[in-house]
RNA sequence: GCCGGGGUGGCGGAAUCGGCAGACGCGACGGACUUAAAAUCCGUUGGCCGCAAGGCCGUGUGGGUUCAAGUCCCACCCUCGGCACCA
């Protein structure tokens, strides 16, 4: 007999060890059924599984259930995110190996992640700190190094000096701050690792074929930035300096007539050649002033622009103007081509620049109204050319694309294309990540380590205190070796990579985890890849998305998968905040921890919570009393479950709202709500159809077989979301093990449109009356009962009816005038 | 500054091919049960007027289109996120 009372506790630990012992949700290679691979960002190991964990696995997990009971060949794997700086920070801390505090964490969150009932198969766990994995980023390495996809070279590069490591770009928050840790990032000069995103910038912008979200598409896209414009000439002509040209960068080549000076960024290889001797301590000062500046201090919008004369001229191939050149710290080193012309007529930077100069102002684009006498700001938009020679007259939109094609004819200049992306900086001077698998030979160089020599093992034993160099760098039996190639004395590369690598293929190694030969093995890869669902939060848009995305095309150009995009759908869930509507955070105090609301309302309850909440992309607020209602409602369910149906009649009418018909609906939005992750309205379907059968049960118009169908849906259709609860059930209701086994519920389409509708009756747009009509009413039936309705005639007495509106199945609305 | 999401009861949120605003849940209020409380169950719950029947108002603000606007158009305000001296 079934318990009296629903336990949850009791009956979530009973469930989970029996799925575990049967291996329920073990997932095989070779099944003819369709395959589902469903994914959720795998989590880092930062201690404890938070209740943010829950809200981002607890929906993913339920619509990766229903996929199975549609009939799906479901992948539904998890593992750790396991290497980075928190390990190391909190070994410093407290003098805990990272090694150690790392897999213990691992130990509590797997427990708390299986304290969730997730159908995961554990028997794929990936955990990308141990060598079985990453000795793959070492491979990758390796083979990207081969093709010239991972590069070492000097570069001003961002340095965060809290977490004492280099950053890439994707890591420094636009505010200047370490995506990490919140620090002001500065600049130094240092020879480092990198993998050639940008070799893939413009395959990077094409979503074709990939359903995801336009916001983490069109972040993206702004985060390469890509620009069409035209990289044009400018003659140099200084004594001694073998440079005859400056190159500058412009999407407005239809001003260049109107240049009258150029500026050049200080680091600018160019600016110690060209500078006169008389400006050269002028403008050394300023280059040095500019190195030592922060990021946000250089590029703060608003700032008023500075710069310094070079004391040399440039030529103007266009005009033969000679013009002075400048350097200024708005213009970047690392964007087009470090130079760039100033047109303070068409550009408002440009034009305050001038000013404070006292640079000459050319216009060369009219506005319709005429030029001005006196300039008092830049005209940036289109206009006439004006001033343009041979262009003099025509619209410069027109002829933006002939002035490109004029410059390259006198080959001054060519259309180019300029990205804002920049390569992605992968080594880093910390302890806890993979080794990168380089040996310095003083003979022969950089020497990739032998692929049979993988993986290069991270030695325990190391000190790993923050220096600014890798803790590699101190441990003597790490750093010396051999030369693969001559076999003399050489020493390591003692940088790790940045752990974004581990999370840029680990949701190919899934497919074969424990694949020897290669990172995944090929066969299985395309078999189960590209992955049909991921889900995470969207705060990776420009990392590990871009990142994944990254390593898919020069996997696939390595041969190893024949598919360019990872990921082919994507969901992006929101934040869960805390009881105070404000973002969880201890020193706010509003920090909810699940496993309290697990221990005492299940996990069951704290699933559908959430889901209910609001929805998943919109995120929500955390509230015990909202889980409460949950509960209140899972215990209604159990008691209707469990009712003795000999209480119920035989037989019932059939009529419009009966329980069949109610049944039908529900399977309908719950099935369609599942589809396009609206939860929430999935758990309101649910809750309005046990309200219908608390009724139905009351006023006896369900019949036992009628009864009997409704609650086997209902379970069914629960068995997502309560995994536990819906097994209890099911069992309960006198059914086999498993409810995870059994097909999803169908509806009936005949069952679901409504034969007797509800026609809203509105007198000039106001609704007046409701009459109950079959769905097949004839509009002139519909009309003139409209019409003889008495609410309706003590509105339309003493006036004219002008037009009556009908809206088949919907309203009548009459209007009359008086 | 530019791009994108979003402003609906006391709260979270439903409803957008223009057609009953407020589903579902929380909270609150009233009732039943109880010695009492909790739990549970039942009822009420956008605002205003009214004994009632009923009426008027109401989806950020101001205009507009329409028989009909939360939904479409124009202008604006607030808010969240992204990009930002990118040439």
């Amino acid at each position: 007999m079934p318990e009296q009372k629903y336990n949850p506790r009791e009956i979530e630990l009973k469930w989970q060890e029996r799925w575990d012992k049967d291996s329920l949700y073990r997932t095989v290679d070779n099944d003819p059924r369709p395959k589902w691979y469903a994914l959720t960002m795998f989590p880092y190991t930062s201690g404890d599984l938070h209740i943010g964990h829950w809200y981002a696995m607890a929906p993913s997990d339920t619509q990766a259930r229903y996929k199975r009971m549609q009939g799906y060949n479901v992948l539904y794997p998890m593992g750790f995110d396991s290497f980075g700086l928190p390990a190391e920070n909190a070994a410093i801390k407290r003098g805990i190996h990272p090694q150690k505090w790392t897999m213990d964490n691992i130990e509590r969150m797997r427990k708390q992640v299986k304290s969730m009932g997730p159908m995961h198969d554990w028997s794929r766990e990936i955990i990308t700190c141990l060598p079985e994995y990453y000795r793959w980023n070492q491979w990758f390495f390796l083979q990207f190094y081969k093709k010239g996809i991972a590069y070492r070279t000097k570069a001003p590069v961002n340095w965060c000096p809290s977490c004492q490591t280099v950053l890439a770009n994707e890591q420094v928050l636009s505010d200047g701050t370490c995506e990490r840790c919140g620090t002001t990032v500065t600049h130094k000069e240092l020879a480092q690792w990198f993998f050639k995103t940008t070799k893939y910038a413009e395959e990077l912008l094409n979503f074709e074929g990939v359903e995801w979200p336009e916001r983490i598409k069109t972040m993206q896209r702004n985060w390469i930035g890509r620009s069409d414009g035209v990289e044009a000439s400018f003659g140099l002509d200084v004594p001694g300096v073998t440079e005859k040209e400056v190159r500058v960068f412009t999407t407005r080549v239809d001003t260049i007539f109107g240049v009258t000076f150029l500026v050049i960024a200080p680091e600018h290889p160019l600016v110690a050649k060209v500078t006169t001797k008389e400006r050269t301590a002028k403008v050394q000062e300023y280059v040095e002033k500019a190195r030592r500046s922060t990021d946000i201090e250089r590029l703060a919008t608003g700032r008023e622009k500075t710069g310094v004369f070079t004391g040399a001229y440039v030529t103007n191939n266009f005009t033969n103007d000679r013009v002075p050149l400048f350097v200024a710290d708005y213009v970047l080193p690392g964007y087009g081509t470090g130079a760039v012309m100033g047109v303070p007529a068409h550009d408002q930077r440009d034009f305050d620049f001038s000013k404070k100069y006292g640079l000459p102002i050319k216009a060369v684009i009219a506005p319709p109204e005429g030029l001005p006498k006196a300039m008092t700001e830049a005209y940036e938009d289109d206009g006439i050319m004006v001033n343009s020679g041979q262009f003099n007259g025509l619209s410069n939109t027109a002829s933006k694309d002939a002035v490109a094609k004029f410059a390259e004819e006198r080959r001054i200049g060519k259309r180019t294309v300029t990205y804002r992306l920049r390569d992605w900086l992968v080594s880093r001077q910390r302890y806890w990540g993979t080794p990168i698998p380089m040996i310095y030979c003083a003979k022969c160089g950089i020497v990739p380590v032998p692929e049979s020599d993988l993986p290069i093992e991270l030695p325990y034993d190391a000190q790993f205190k923050p220096t600014g160099e890798s803790p590699l760098a101190y441990h003597e039996g790490f750093v010396n070796t051999t030369c693969p190639t001559c076999h003399g004395k050489a020493r390591r590369e003692t940088d790790t990579m940045d752990t974004f690598v581990d999370s840029s293929w680990y949701q190919f190694r899934y497919s074969s985890h424990d694949y020897q030969k290669a990172p995944f093995d090929p066969a299985k890869a395309a078999q189960w890849c590209p992955i049909s669902q991921y889900t995470g939060g969207a705060e990776h848009a420009n990392m590990h998305l871009l990142y994944a995305r990254f390593f898919t095309k020069a996997a696939r150009d390595l041969g190893l998968i024949t598919f360019g995009e990872p990921f082919k759908r994507l969901f992006n869930q929101g934040i869960i905040l805390g009881e105070d509507h404000e973002k969880m955070s201890k020193s706010r105090g509003n920090v909810v921890n699940p496993d309290e609301f697990v221990d005492v309302m299940g996990a069951d309850a704290v699933r559908t919570f959430l889901m209910f909440v609001g929805p998943w992309d919109h995120g929500g607020s955390w509230s015990s009393e909202g889980l409460n209602g949950i509960s209140r409602w899972l215990n209604r369910v159990w008691d209707l479950c469990i009712r003795d149906t000999s209480r119920l009649p035989e037989s019932a009418p059939s009529g419009e709202n009966s329980l069949l018909r109610i049944t039908h609906k529900t399977i309908k939005r719950v099935t369609e709500d599942l589809d396009k992750f609206r939860f929430n309205t999935m758990v309101a379907a649910m809750m309005e159809m046990t309200n219908a059968m608390g009724r139905a049960w009351e006023d006896k118009s369900a019949d036992r077989a009628t009864w009997k169908k409704a609650i086997e849906a209902l379970v069914l259709m629960l068995a997502p979301s309560t995994p536990h609860f819906a097994e209890e059930l099911w069992e309960a209701t006198g059914h086999g093990y498993s409810v995870h086994n059994q097909k999803w519920p169908t509806w009936d389409e005949n069952l679901v449109i409504d034969k007797q509708i509800t026609l809203v009756i509105q007198v000039n747009g106001k609704v007046r009356d409701r009459l109950e009509v079959p769905a097949n009413v004839s509009e002139d039936e519909a009309k003139s009962m409209a019409l003889a309705s008495d609410k309706v005639m003590s509105h339309t007495k003493d006036l004219q009816v002008k037009t009556i509106v009908y809206v088949p199945g919907r309203l009548i609305n009459i209007v009359v005038v008086g």
